[in-house]
DNA sequence: GGAATGACGATAA
DNA sequence: ATTATCGCCATTC
């Protein structure tokens, strides 16, 4: 887990925005996934879009391959790497190669 | 203020 | 399953 604290420049009307999400992101479960939409609702602020792009300039240290779409498919750019930790952590896949969303998703406060 | 831009989401074709 | 549109919402120009 890197340092979270580095260059919050943005969402600072939102205080503890990006760590609240980065909190999230690192309560979810190995062999797990959620979606940006769901982290955006959880914590009731902004919406998926703003989660995405927390996670686009501060996703590095945190389990980001376990943030997916809500239709399953995968992080943009990150396809191959993400593939690796589902291999790796036995995330339910489609035989599509991306998430099987009725398996896998888990939303925060489940169990975590 | 207005337009363009995103690791988004839901729907329609 | 894939592409096209539209809605959302904060940032940036």
């Amino acid at each position: 887990v890197a340092d979270r604290s580095a260059d919050r420049s943005a969402y600072r009307s939102g205080e503890d925005w990006v760590e609240d999400v980065l909190t999230v992101v690192e309560s979810i479960p190995p062999g797990r996934v959620t979606t940006y939409g769901t982290i955006a609702q959880s914590l009731g602020r902004h919406g998926a879009r703003q989660v995405g792009n927390v996670m686009a300039r501060h996703g590095a240290g945190v389990p980001w391959w376990r943030v997916v779409r809500a239709d399953g498919s995968l992080p943009p750019s990150h396809e191959r790497e993400a593939q690796e930790h589902y291999r790796a952590e036995g995330t339910p896949l489609r035989r599509s190669g991306s998430i099987d969303m009725r398996a896998a998703f888990w939303e925060p406060s489940d169990g975590a």
